[in-house]
DNA sequence: AACTTAAGCTTAAACGTTTAAACAAACAAG
DNA sequence: CTTGTTTGTTTAAACGTTTAAGCTTAAGTT
């Protein structure tokens, strides 16, 4: 086994002090008038040897360790992990080197990730914040430590933060549906207040409302724990279905509940979309497949990723840069579960 | 901004030297014969101050960052994305972190991520190793850092891996469509030499053998680029129709390859199971949507990621101890897809 | 009383870098 | 030739830890 060459040994054998090596590996002959020659020599000794640096000491001493943490949900949520590869793609552009981390939405967890990340000197944050995390994202800024949320934010809290147009999406998406001729609309979403679901929950009540469909029997919306299983989502539609039997949509606030919800309605024998038309926030591979191919919100993901990294870097680098504060567009993807269907 | 707090701060507040410090904050009491009052004022100026380690620092020191890289062809594909995840739990129960990276089954943007772990010094590496890599794995062996394939091995490397049994996995799989009644069997693989694809040709064609079907038309193997679009698999699944048109099975050799090959069936109006039964390695939320639910393999992903995180850790704990090659047995998920169906 | 042992603590070097500051030699200018 | 400037190089401290080795005092043992 060989021993892992340092700049020492470099300079060792070159015959220089360590200081000649390290300005020339870092290109800063110029401020450092390295001479021309030696310069070389330096430089195809590092090679020869098969120098790699040790960017561990690196950190140690500049004090920036290139490096830092994604704190998602899950990171084997699609949704996430499509994030996640984006932000990592992003960061590589900019030499930076990505920990992800999943918080399972528990704040707990998210705090214990966040310690360990600290502990490792990260340079800074992309998070999806977890319900009541906002305090431990309040103790990031107070010390300083670069940041950006992603798909949620705190209302109260000025940070930096990059998300979807969640509000009107889900008003469009829902008008979608009014166009399309249904006026009994149903909404399955989660029980946080986390803001992005609060924002989708707003869209489809506004939209209800502005097309005067707000009756006795609606709202109809229907909200379970994150951790749902599919059975609690079927007895949440049937106790929508209880609720308003003449309920013809329903409008699914995430990805993970449209697939639980779709297997549902299936085992219920409920027809998509003759029975019940069906719109969701989010997309997935599956929804290509339902017989009735899915209407859904698209979420912008490259551009929230590469987002969040340029906007985490630009604030790592001027820690006074004021916050950037942005929404993208989602895109409603119109196919047939929210077609207009006659019935009978 | 609160300035981060050190040990030499803790040491100067209690009036003690950092070594004190040390051992106490490390629980090195005993063997350093601390005092047991100080160590206390120790334990409880750490807490009131907030210290957090540097583990920077401490990696620097030891020469152990407690970290290793998982790299994988692409972490938003649904299969690594998992195992992914299966591996960040596990390693976090070893107070290990993960580093994740995409290699696109690219050999040089696979050295280009070794490379940046290695100068972060990680201590070891999972790999689901790209085609072509092989002198890079043999790289990381000469210069004795600790790894674990996963996924895919080489023949010729004696490393640490943890795969599934590709090889049986298939030829149970193409019995259980003989059994069923199939007869002209295709298959659609990767053109790659990675030893699972091998072994799931392998098992296909042994399968094949054994029933007595090799026949003048078959094998039915069409093999694709790994980023083949959807448009040149309908192509390669057109040619084996052409050169068999009684092809009545189709065996797929991966989950994205799978998806594709749904969508092509669909789009030229293959009836599945009646005009072609499907099975197919590797699982997708998808599947469970298609009109004819999907039969397919389950890999044993929980367990993999658990075993590849054990094996590395034993591994990095003792540098010489001897290669655990295990092969975990995948499951067959019997669905509609693959039914026996009568024809006319 | 003289010596050993134990207990409790400090010293200081080291890990592999970076970088300001000091130094030395060569050259230019008066 | 002094003095100043430029060019090329070294010195050494520092980043935040760990840990072997040393030091001091008190307590035990003859």
């Amino acid at each position: 086994m060989k021993k892992k060459v340092s700049i020492k040994d470099i300079a060792q054998t070159v015959g220089v002090s360590t200081a000649l090596v390290s300005y020339v590996l870092n290109n800063k002959e110029k401020e450092a008038r390295v001479g021309k020659e030696i310069a070389q020599v330096i430089r195809d000794t590092a090679v020869e040897m098969g120098y790699q640096p040790n960017q561990i000491a690196k950190s140690l001493k500049t004090g920036k360790s290139h490096t830092f943490g994604l704190i998602v949900a899950d990171i084997s949520n699609p949704f996430f992990a499509n994030l996640a590869r984006n932000v990592e793609d992003e960061a590589k552009k900019f030499n930076y080197t990505v920990i992800f981390a999943s918080a399972d939405e528990n704040a707990e967890k998210s705090q214990n990730l966040i310690n360990i990340l600290t502990e490792r000197q990260v340079d800074g944050f992309i998070i999806a914040p977890a319900e009541n995390s906002q305090d431990q994202i309040e103790a990031l800024l107070k010390n300083n430590i670069p940041l950006v949320l992603i798909d949620r934010y705190f209302k109260g809290l000025d940070t930096n933060y990059v998300v979807t147009n969640n509000y009107e999406a889900s008003y469009h998406a829902v008008s979608h549906l009014i166009a399309a001729g249904k006026t009994n609309i149903g909404m399955v979403a989660y029980k946080t207040d986390l803001v992005h679901m609060l924002d989708r929950k707003r869209g489809y009540l506004d939209a209800i409302k502005d097309n005067k469909l707000l009756k006795a029997k609606t709202p109809l919306i229907k909200t379970v724990d994150f951790n749902a299983n599919q059975e609690e989502i079927a007895v949440g539609i049937r106790e929508l279905f209880a609720q308003n039997p003449a309920m013809d949509a329903l409008f699914f606030a995430t990805n993970t509940l449209t697939l639980k919800g779709l297997k549902s309605l299936n085992k219920m024998q409920y027809r998509v979309p003759d029975d019940v038309a069906i719109v969701c926030f989010d997309e997935s591979e599956a929804f290509d497949f339902f017989y009735s191919p899915l209407t859904y919100i698209e979420q912008p993901l490259l551009e929230m990723g590469k987002k969040a990294v340029q906007i985490l870097i630009k604030n790592i680098a001027d820690k006074k840069s004021l916050n950037t504060q942005i929404s993208i567009p989602s895109k409603l993807i119109v196919r047939q579960s929210s077609a207009t269907v006659k019935k009978d």
